[in-house]
DNA sequence: GTCGCAATAT
DNA sequence: TATATTGCGA
């Protein structure tokens, strides 16, 4: 059994996990329902989910037509009131089937020849008569599975000629609609093979927006830029004008700067109640009145973090090439360091230390870094690679541009060259059979992606 | 158009 | 789980 999920336009958000019930679906099929009647949207949504899911606020076509120019969600199909299509002029329609290529199934409580016509025209895939029946509806994965089959472009390709056994249409429209598609899409397919004989328009469509991978040199650019500029007057354009990265977004420094942000609180927060302590022990000795629970607490805490930072400069750190967050998790901040950051007088470079990238790191500022020879330590779990022995790989490394690096982006670094996958995901899809053709299924986000961990960037880059 | 936070995706 | 990306109100 496998799972659909309804997507409520007007809450711009997919419907809560406990709508998502077992029907005769392919997995994961994304269903945009478009209508301005609350009681029509709750009725499709119970037929397709057995009355599982509520409708909270009506659809407006406007809405859809904004998110889906936004693109913001992929849906595999989507089921709209006809009239809806009317009031936009067929938008929706131009939208979905030109730009987003997803089949479009119409649906109207009356039989509004002249409006079905114009849908048809603009490529609509079916037509069903309001009130829906759930026969209809529980069919139409087969618009996804027809229009996806003969895709050769978007993702990845398929030989038609493996498709042998069309499932049998459940009405006689849908079997008029079925005989145009075969035509239009045969007529597709050719217009796409000429086009994958041009590479770069095939290489424009598959051309997605690649992950920053925010190396070392990348980084040092990032914290030399902030620096420049101050911690507090440093926003994103800025921070990218000073780096003069033309490929990086705002976007990606504005989320870079964010963390950044995130991790000097984050320190700022330690550096006070580091203080506070301080202050406690301080006030608690002028005072003469010492708490013995306090001040043992405290003493501890001293003492501990004096034996921590003892045992790190002994250890070394060595390598430089953390993830944000590890290593001023361990080191805690040191009295002096503690003040300056109260008084926001201590340059960024705490968090530079603590925001280390995942992937390269230039040669770490920290003393704690440069002594110990050994291959690698544990810390806090986390295991540290020693790069001494391996300077010289790592410099050279460093010296690469992002573009040489070997691949360490989690998973997004190109176009996808699987066959024929209905959904936005880029998990090889699992297959299922329909009239002994086998298929390949959305892959449902939530159960089926296989998790894409983060290397071991540093096990990546050298051999242990 | 940009920012920053929060949510979401990977 | 950590991090990047996206969405959205300001």
């Amino acid at each position: 059994m496998s799972k659909i999920e309804v997507v409520d336009v007007s809450l711009n958000r997919a419907a809560p996990p406990q709508s998502r019930v077992n029907a005769n679906f392919p997995e994961g099929l994304r269903v945009l329902v478009v209508d301005d009647n609350v009681v029509c949207l709750k009725l499709v949504a119970a037929l397709l989910n057995k009355c599982h899911y509520k409708v909270t606020a009506t659809t407006k076509a406007t809405e859809a037509l904004k998110m889906l120019r936004k693109k913001k969600k992929k849906y595999d199909i989507v089921i709209t009131d006809v009239i809806m299509l009317d009031m936009n002029g067929f938008e929706l329609l131009e939208i979905i089937d030109l730009e987003m290529d997803m089949p479009v199934i119409m649906m109207s409580a009356n039989d509004n020849k002249e409006l079905v016509m114009k849908g048809v025209k603009h490529g609509a895939r079916d037509y069903l008569i309001k009130p829906l029946r759930l026969e209809e509806v529980k069919n139409i994965w087969q618009h996804v599975v027809r229009k996806n089959l003969f895709n050769t472009t978007k993702y990845g390709t398929v030989q038609a000629g493996t498709y042998q056994n069309p499932p049998i249409p459940s009405s006689k429209r849908q079997r008029e609609n079925i005989n145009e598609e075969e035509k239009e899409e045969k007529e597709e397919e050719e217009e796409e093979e000429t086009n994958t004989h041009n590479e770069e328009s095939s290489a424009k469509k598959k051309t997605k927006k690649k992950r920053v991978s925010w190396t070392g040199v990348l980084h040092n650019k990032f914290v030399d830029a902030v620096r420049q500029l101050g911690v507090d007057k440093a926003i994103p354009k800025k921070i990218l004008d000073i780096m003069n990265e033309p490929e990086i977004s705002r976007g990606s420094v504005a989320s870079h700067l964010q963390k950044y942000r995130n991790a000097l609180r984050k320190e700022n927060t330690k550096a006070k109640m580091s203080q506070e302590s301080e202050n406690n022990i301080n006030s608690n000795k002028t005072n003469g009145l010492l708490s013995n629970t306090i001040t043992t607490s405290c003493i501890n805490q001293g003492l501990n973090t004096i034996n921590h930072h003892n045992r790190l400069a002994e250890q070394d750190m060595s390598t430089g090439i953390t993830s944000f967050g590890s290593q001023l998790q361990t080191f805690g901040a040191s009295t002096s360091n503690a003040k300056l950051l109260q008084q926001n007088q201590l340059p960024p470079k705490v968090v530079e230390d603590q925001m280390r990238p995942t992937v390269l790191g230039s040669v770490p500022p920290s003393p704690f870094f440069a002594t110990n020879p050994s291959p690698h330590h544990e810390l806090n779990g986390m295991r540290f690679h020693s790069i001494n022995s391996r300077t010289k790989m790592f410099d050279d490394n460093v010296k690469m541009s992002s573009s040489q690096l070997p691949s360490f982006n989690t998973g997004q670094s190109g176009p996808s060259n699987m066959p024929v996958s209905f959904g936005p995901y880029s998990c090889p899809p699992a297959t299922f059979n329909l009239g002994g053709v086998p298929f390949q299924m959305l892959g449902d986000a939530s159960n089926q992606l296989n998790p894409i961990s983060q290397p071991d960037s540093l096990a990546m880059l050298l051999p242990c």
